[in-house]
DNA sequence: AATTCCTCCTGATAGC
DNA sequence: TGCTATCAGGAGGAAT
């Protein structure tokens, strides 16, 4: 499910696939993807015009157009994007078809929880409807993560899963910097420690650039991190105990009883 | 402010 | 082999 890293992924394939050409035609196969927008108003935003800048913020990813108008994607949990040339068969679940002569771009969803729209920049999607700052910007050091994360009184999941407090964070990775804090998902936010609050920071930043130099590099996540044995009686990388498979907070939460204490 | 529940949607998987 | 029931989950909205 596309997270923080996994977006930047898919921002960089667009940036080696998409930009700076004449987009030619617009296919939408399924208008359901399509979110206030009609196939006709995307046609007319984009054709003949070309992508010039490919951004994200959080999990959601727009590309500026010449024309000034961005393209909005958001990858739900099963959306992807596909570069093949435009002779070649079209991918399954194709659902946006972005034609550049004989490229092509698809966007990918399955399962329709992703949308795809036009925004007039990213800065308006963010303060209109108010997503927090994203998790790798450089604004967001260790004090500033501890005092916005700090001030809440949810439970840690809930928090750190919330879009509005820092925005890129999903159901996966909230599980993998718990994990790697040793802290209980159910840990009120406002009764870490200033000092955990800080190493979660860290923790955060070094996962996520990790996971997208993984992802980079087409290799697989390391065998310590939770997310390799995020299954049906998967074992804690650090002591071999089976790890807990809870519905917290409406999410499937694994973790470690042992190492993960909910006051630090 | 926080939390819980519900809905959207359908491929993959498990069970029979 | 083939059917069916269940699960997964980001986000937004309603209700509490």
């Amino acid at each position: 499910m596309p997270e923080l890293p996994e977006v930047e992924t898919y921002r960089r394939i667009f940036e080696r696939n998409a930009l700076d050409r004449v987009i030619t035609r617009i296919e939408v196969r399924d208008a359901r993807i399509l979110s206030g927008i009609t196939p006709r108003t995307l046609s007319r935003t984009f054709v003949a015009k070309r992508f010039t800048r490919a951004r994200r913020h959080g999990k959601h990813f727009f590309a500026e157009s010449d024309g000034g108008k961005s393209l909005h994607l958001h990858f739900g949990m099963t959306g992807d994007l596909d570069t093949t040339p435009a002779s070649s068969p079209e991918p399954r679940f194709a659902k946006v078809i972005f034609t550049f002569g004989e490229e092509r771009l698809a966007f990918l969803d399955a399962r329709l929880f992703g949308f795809c729209s036009i925004a007039p920049s990213l800065e308006s999607f963010v303060a209109t409807n108010g997503l927090g700052i994203d998790a790798l910007d450089p604004r967001l050091d260790a004090p500033h993560f501890a005092r916005i994360v700090g001030e809440r009184r949810g439970a840690l999941k809930a928090v750190l899963m919330s879009q509005e407090v820092v925005a890129g964070l999903g159901n996966l990775y909230v599980d993998e910097l718990l994990f790697a804090t040793g802290v209980h998902p159910a840990a009120k936010a406002n009764e870490l420690s200033a000092k955990k609050l800080r190493e979660m920071h860290g923790a955060m930043v070094e996962i996520l650039q990790r996971v997208i130099a993984i992802h980079d590099r087409g290799a697989d996540y390391p065998p310590e991190y939770l997310i390799s044995n995020r299954e049906e009686n998967g074992r804690c990388p650090r002591c071999g105990g089976k790890l807990a498979r809870e519905t917290l907070f409406g999410r499937t939460t694994f973790y470690c009883r042992k190492h993960q204490r909910p006051k630090c």
